[in-house]
DNA sequence: ATCCATTGATACCTCAATTGAATTAGTTGG
DNA sequence: CCAACTAATTCAATTGAGGTATCAATGGAT
């Protein structure tokens, strides 16, 4: 039992006329007739009375007819979002990113791609930089946002930003008063940043920034979340070196403040070698289209 | 392209393996293969990447396995409500009644015939006894309830109820005093009746009565409809003879009277010879169960 | 009542599509 | 480099879908 007989049925329902009904299937009356008993016998129901005279749907016909309309539909609309997803024009798109990118990052990259890929739901997860990696990998997410740091060979990158890192700290803060600050003003605070763990590549540049002037940095609390940093900053718990695209907007009980010889985070899109979403080729052509 | 080779992708994507899948089917592996890649061409998608190592699905695939299972489903679904249409479970009966029966008659039936067939709809509709039987002939409806009038041969007729004629007028009538009431004291009365051309049997009934009698009767309007009829007794334009089973319940501003040798009226359910809609047996049964 | 036209069913044939068995080709891991 | 595993390919056999010719039943016309 297969559409084609739905088919066939669906043609003789709307005929009311074997031989009149195959002909508009392009083909003779009696194996038409023969398809038709065949989905009887396989249904064990008979769909339609004939005489020589007339055809009339059963009860059970004119349900099939409509619940077969249905199927056929259905079954057509199926073909043609294959299609679609195919060629990219919808679907799905998973993109994961480190929090660091949701501030400014994110909301422009997803509001250009809306813009080209209106009918491509856009899944949002955000996640730690250590974890895209294996999601990615596990084929979890089609494209991730994450720092530039040497991956997995079977991983591509793609860099489009180069984020300095600057300093924030309450309002009230000493260190507010200065136009810039070098890690030898930081020797004596107390440092926030997510652990090596978490943000393997940042915390590298932390330390690194520190160890390149001698200075031995004192971490205070090491949050997961990029927001959680924030917070704590702000609630005077300590200070926090952190990419410049997260200090835009409404930072309204922080300040921030450049770094002399500030550290660059690369960020970059990747996306795993060979991964098959065609919605993931114009992404990477917008982060291609704009990078320094 | 069929439903078949849905099936075959679908136990392809649930074990991403071709040998499995094939085994699943009870089919060796090598056709399976081809009617994947049948389908991959019919439709202009791969809807699988496969290594000689492993096999995932594109993006086209996952929406492509989705909707498959939609399909696939809806498609049982068709074929287990044409079977169970079929045996008169489920479905559609179409009813058709004259006014007279909206009393008293159609609400005892549609309670009794919903506690045997729960899931069977009732299409319920009001019409005139001059319209039924066209209708029936015309398969526009399954049953009627109408008067026995003899009827076309194509028609089989199930007579259920003798309903005795009455007569209804306003509390302040002065034939309300009398414990009945004959066809003489009706002469100077203004009768209000459906017209022959609506309801012939019901009227060939009542001037019938009065001929017998040797009394003409005096009609004054002629309604459609049976609740019209008391409508305008109601309010005082003229008395009426009708069936007793719409004297039920509340006529808070009617009285009605027996007839001295009152014409009955058989009620019957009438269906149209050879009707194959199984969900009519058993009103049918129902009505043989409550003859008189 | 008889004949004829219409319509769906049946018998038989042909051919294409599907299947299965055997084999090949390409990867991966040791 | 070999062994294993897996999907693709080849080819013969079978299934089944479609076509032609024909039959049987029905209803209308004469």
């Amino acid at each position: 039992m297969d559409t084609r007989q739905m088919r066939y049925f669906v043609a003789l329902a709307e005929t009311l006329h074997f031989g009149r009904a195959a002909a508009r299937l392009n083909m003779t009356q009696p194996p038409f007739s023969r398809q038709i008993a065949n989905l009887e016998r396989d249904l064990g129901v008979t769909l339609v009375n004939r005489t020589s005279r007339q055809v009339h749907l059963t009860a059970a016909g004119a349900r099939f007819l409509e619940d077969s309309r249905a199927v056929l539909a259905q079954f057509e609309i199926a073909c043609r979002d294959a299609r679609l997803v195919a060629k990219g024009m919808t679907g799905e798109l998973r993109l994961g990113f480190m929090m660091h990118a949701a501030h400014r990052i994110v909301p422009q990259m997803v509001s250009r791609y809306g813009a080209i890929r209106p009918d491509v739901r856009l899944s949002l997860s955000e996640t730690t930089p250590a974890e895209i990696e294996q999601k990615l990998l596990s084929r979890d997410l089609d494209a991730a946002i994450t720092f530039a740091d040497p991956s997995n060979s079977q991983i591509d990158s793609h860099t489009f930003l180069q984020d300095r890192l600057c300093l924030v700290m309450p309002p009230s803060h000493g260190l507010a008063a200065l136009r810039s600050v070098g890690p030898e003003d930081l020797g004596q605070e107390d440092l926030i940043a997510a652990s090596a763990a978490v943000a393997p590549t940042l915390r590298a540049a932390i330390t690194g920034y520190f160890a390149a002037a001698g200075i031995v940095p004192r971490f205070r609390f090491e949050p997961q979340l990029q927001n959680t940093i924030l917070r704590l900053v702000a609630t005077g718990l300590g200070v926090a070196l952190v990419p410049e695209s997260i200090c835009d907007g409404h930072m309204l009980d922080l300040v921030a403040r450049p770094l002399v010889n500030a550290p660059t985070m690369e960020v970059a899109l990747k996306t795993l070698r060979g991964q098959d979403n065609p919605a993931v080729a114009p992404l990477i052509a917008l982060v291609r289209s704009q990078t320094p």
